[in-house]
DNA sequence: CAAGAATAGGAAGATATCTGCCGTTTGTCA
DNA sequence: TGACAAACGGCAGATATCTTCCTATTCTTG
C-alpha cells in the first residue's frame, strides 16, 4: 500500500485515541488487547480479525516514533496468572500526529460525489 | 462417567506413558502443551480439542498424586518470549498406576478377530 | 496514465494455560 | 434392573503476543 510518510491509517487513528483515552482514565499504559476490545467496542468492527493486524500496527508505529513500549514485568504477569503484556505509552509526536491527521479532515473536504453514478 | 478409584482412562495411559517417555529421553519436566503434541503423533488423534480436555486430565492426575508440577520461572519463560508452562513428573505413584494398569492387558484378551473381514 | 513496488489488512496458526457449559457415559445403590 | 449422580470428553472462549502467507490497495515513477 506503499504510505505516505506522516499519514495515518485508521487503525492508527483508532489506537492513538483509544491509547490516549485509557491513559486518560487514569491508566499509566495500555496493552494490545486493551486497545483491541477498546476498539472493538467503539467502532463494533470484527477488524484485527485474529489481532494480527492490530499487532502490527502497533510495531510500525513503535518504530515511527508515535508509541514507545516495555514489556511488563514477568514477575507481575505471573502474580496475576496471565500472559506477560507488552504495554505501550503515546508519545509527544504520537499525539502530534493525532493532531495533525485530525485537522485536515476539514482541509480538501470537497465534497466530491464518489463518481460512479455512471455504470460503466 | 463416575471412576472407580484407581482405574485410569486412556487419556491418562497415554499421558503417562508420554510423559515418562519425554523424561526417558532427557527432559526433566514436560508441560501439557509438548504432551498433547506428544500425544498427537501416537495416537494421532485430534482428542483433546482445544486442549481442554487435557488440561482438565492433567489437574486431576495431579490431586491424584500421579503427577506433581511447578510453575516454571516467568523469567526463564520471558527469556525464552513465550507463556510461562506448568512443568509436570510422573510421580513413583503415577508410574505404579502406569504398570498395574498395564498388566491386566492380558487377562481377558481373548484374541478378538475384530469381526468385519467381510466386505459387506 | 499505466505499471511496478511497497505496504496494510485479513486469515490462520504457534505458544501456553485455564474456565465454563453441556452431553454422554459409567459406576453405584436401591 | 433401573435410575441417579458423578465425572469425563468435546467445544468454545478468555488471556496475550507474534509470525507467515496471501490479497488488496495505494503511492510513486517512467
Amino acid at each position: 500500500m506503499r504510505r505516505k510518510a506522516g499519514s495515518l491509517v485508521p487503525l492508527e487513528l483508532s489506537i492513538l485515541e483509544a491509547g490516549i483515552e485509557l491513559v486518560v482514565r487514569g491508566a499509566p499504559y495500555f496493552h494490545g488487547f486493551l486497545i483491541a476490545k477498546e476498539i472493538k467496542e467503539r467502532e463494533d468492527a470484527r477488524l484485527l480479525t485474529a489481532h494480527g493486524t492490530l499487532y502490527k500496527a502497533l510495531d510500525r508505529m513503535q518504530k515511527a516514533g508515535l508509541l514507545e513500549s516495555e514489556w511488563e514485568n514477568p514477575i507481575a504477569a505471573a502474580a496475576d496468572g496471565r500472559p506477560r503484556r507488552r504495554l505501550y505509552r503515546v508519545t509527544a509526536a504520537g499525539e502530534a500526529a493525532l493532531a495533525t491527521a485530525r485537522a485536515p479532515e476539514r482541509v480538501g473536504a470537497t465534497l466530491k460525489p464518489e463518481a460512479g453514478s455512471v455504470t460503466a
